[in-house]
DNA sequence: CAGTGGTCTAGACCACCCC
DNA sequence: GGGTGGTCTAGACCACTGA
């Protein structure tokens, strides 16, 4: 392990965060796969040539943001969609009532296309690439209520299709983790209230004009890199979206 | 400082939390006032009567939890909404395009009524109890965006009036921090999508009928004590609700 | 029982701020 | 220069897990 001269160095950064740097690489390079457990603190310690706190301040960092997952006793492990406890996590719309409900996913249709301008733009992407755009419906004790539009670029998602999403019975970003090794880790919502249209007033089953909620999603992989783009239409008569300030 | 015997406690705590719960009463009894600095580190060990480290672990948890502000080389204070760094914590509205906005808080009335089911159930008062309920308009460039009913317990902010509104330059946080001793330190969003009726559409310069989000706001002081219930009805045609999901 | 993460300590030194 | 928070270390012990 080099350590770098620190007071002449303009961009200082902590022995810690250089070792979270080292850590995340590992995640990124899928050294470590989702639902792993990585090495013990004292390993990494060995490792990397420094003391077990300077290993562990870098694991709380990853942690604190839902790369990592500790258990005491077992280890430490890398996050996965898989684990039921992360399933609500970028999902915030909730009952108004009662408590957990039945969640089923219909895909309605799915297909390519060349990415126009707004979705080159979010995606990070030219224009005219191969994008793949999907439409389903999520229903909660079997009533409509998220029609999702989701736009994703084709490359890393090669053979994605209406056959594979019916055959899927994962949420779909355990899905992509599985499928197609890419690892959802962060998104950002913008949410805007719209009037449902024709088609959408049909598929959620209300009337044409309702008020819905708009939730556009961006959803980013390892090194902050856009890889969704989703506009969910959410009826809100009887659920609503969740937020806690802190 | 008594340590707890642990190992037979069945509600063992770890030492830290034990200060920082410590710490949390100094806050809530006003010991530490908004914007004062807190003893140093050194200072609240010696207090304590544990290492520095532990003491440090402690604060770490209330910076998390946006209770204290740590300033490298000054000292840790407590936060305040005085602080324009904390102004937008709890408006998570922003423009569709461009950067900063002019805003601007206009009330329009205020008055005293007696809780009904609905307010006194969401902020733990019984029936029949003096609250006092605020609307006001808020503006961005002059704009109008926000309509807000706010209810909050006469009792908390016994001389709040539209006069008092109209008179103070400053967030209504940073009013009720500084006037009524009430600091807001947590909320709950619930947010739908309503079509707007006549009053709120004239105020807020839209068709009536026209989507609307209601963001219904509970927000909670020291020791999850909710003390103010807020219905806003936000106008989202040049501006949308901004959420990052961790 | 051994191995993991979790807590706590004491002490050294660094980066930052202000007098 | 003296005070503050920030980093790093080495070592001890506790709590939890599973074989």
């Amino acid at each position: 392990m080099t350590r770098q001269v620190t007071s002449l160095s303009p961009t200082f950064s902590p022995l810690y965060r250089q070792i979270k740097e080292l850590m995340m690489s590992s995640l990124e390079a899928g050294e470590w796969g989702p639902g792993d457990a990585i090495p013990s603190e004292s390993e990494l310690a060995l490792r990397f040539g420094v003391s077990q706190g300077t290993v562990r301040k870098a694991i709380d960092e990853m942690a604190a943001e839902n790369l990592l997952v500790r258990r005491q006793g077992k280890g430490t492990f890398v996050a996965t969609h898989n684990d039921p406890r992360s399933f609500f996590r970028f999902l915030r719309l909730v009952p108004n009532e009662g408590g957990l409900q039945q969640s089923h996913s219909e895909p309605i249709e799915c297909w390519r296309a060349k990415a126009g301008q707004d979705v080159a733009r979010v995606l990070g992407l030219e224009v005219g690439k191969p994008i793949t755009i999907v439409r389903r419906l999520l229903s909660f004790d079997a009533e409509p209520v998220v029609l999702d539009e989701i736009y994703v670029p084709s490359d890393l998602f090669p053979d994605l299709s209406l056959e594979i999403l019916k055959g899927s019975d994962q949420s779909l970003y355990s899905m992509y983790e599985s499928r197609y090794g890419v690892r959802m880790i962060r998104a950002e919502e913008r949410i805007r209230a719209v009037a449902a249209d024709k088609s959408n007033a049909d598929l959620l089953r209300v009337p044409e004009g309702s008020p819905l909620l708009l939730v556009e999603r961006v959803a980013f992989t390892y090194g902050n890199k856009p890889v969704e783009w989703r506009r969910g239409f959410y009826s809100t008569q009887k659920h609503h979206y969740l937020n806690e300030l802190g």
